[in-house]
DNA sequence: TTTAATTCTAGAAAAATATTCTATTTGTGA
DNA sequence: TCACAAATAGAATATTTTTCTAGAATTAAA
């Protein structure tokens, strides 16, 4: 396996340097200090800063949909899916906490800027797998039917927005506490 | 009563640029080309770029937080109250989307900077008020016994999710069909 | 293995942006 | 009217981002 590339590192020094200091307030010579590339080959790699953060941004994400598809082989009826997408994600932030904090601050500014459409189109991907592995229990009548967006946000609204205050250290209540309650509260209001 | 003072049109400028650039992409001179102060001015009234965002972000969450107060006057049982937070968020969120797209972009950036505790503060003393207005009805036990902080996140988390999907343009489903939806899912999931 | 082409790295130079500073003006109370 | 503080202005400075030119490393073809 070849080590990190210099790409790579540089990724991985500016994913530092946001949790150290806050996306604003890193500078692209601490990225480059931190990483020992030098502005020449960080501005040939990526051309400039949003294009850092695009980048950093799709690695987030497609590490996330990896643990969750991961997670997924264990799934085994419509519950267990409900529990499996509350409880990955948890997890998920719970054990990646930097990646996390950095995806959720940055989301609006990635989708505002050029790379809006890609990170879209992934999204969308992503969404469509969900709906696949959600059909079958559709279709057996044993989820609501609602409108998708609306569906979706009944199921993972509160998770994301409990985690989104964990992550900010609002909240006191450990997690393993929260996932059951988060797991059950989806279950609740989205069967039938 | 008083027009406009520049502090303010310095804000209002800096808010329709935000809107119309996105955050990052507005600089100091397009602030100052929209609200006709000078750089001199805007130093003077703010001391920096971030010192505007904080002043704004609270500008912006009192104005919601008082338009939740004046519609709790109609509150009237602990469905209402309930129906209350949701819809009053939809509404609000509607009626604003320029202040609410503002608001949910910069949360994170406001709360890592120097004004990050008074902010925290002002959210706490609402988070106080709910607390107030919801405990009648808790000792009444038709609520749900939860720790706090999934309790909110239960009752808030759907509606918050939808209307940042919503703000984004990533949903169809108009909002007075969301609205029932959303308050009638939140009430379920956490009445007893 | 040499050659040519491409990719990568480097850092100085330029451009863009944010902030400070000094001077003037405006308003306000004695 | 005078003294003083608050507000405004814009030039000067500092910081940060981005571009540009040149050289080193790597790869592929001959």
């Amino acid at each position: 396996m070849p080590r990190a590339s210099r790409k790579d590192s540089i990724l991985e020094a500016a994913l530092a340097c946001f949790s150290e200091h806050g996306v604003e307030a890193t500078t692209i010579e601490m990225i480059r200090d931190r990483s020992g590339a030098s502005i020449g080959s960080l501005y040939h790699h990526f051309g400039n800063k949003e294009r850092i953060l695009a980048a950093l941004y799709v690695a987030g994400t497609e590490a996330y949909h990896g643990f969750l598809q991961d997670a997924w082989q264990h799934v085994d009826g419509a519950q267990s899916a409900v529990e499996t997408l509350v409880g990955s994600y948890i997890d998920w932030v719970g054990q990646n906490p930097d990646w996390a904090r950095f995806l959720l601050h940055c989301r609006g500014r990635v989708e505002a800027g050029e790379q809006g459409d890609t990170l879209r189109q992934h999204n969308r991907e992503h969404f469509l797998w969900i709906e696949r592995q959600l059909k079958m229990y559709r279709e057996q009548g044993l989820l609501r039917e609602l409108p998708r967006d609306v569906f979706t946000a009944l199921l993972i609204g509160p998770t994301q927005d409990y985690m989104r205050h964990w992550l900010a250290g609002r909240v006191q209540t450990p997690l393993e506490q929260c996932r059951p309650l988060l797991a059950q509260a989806a279950w609740m209001v989205v069967k039938t």
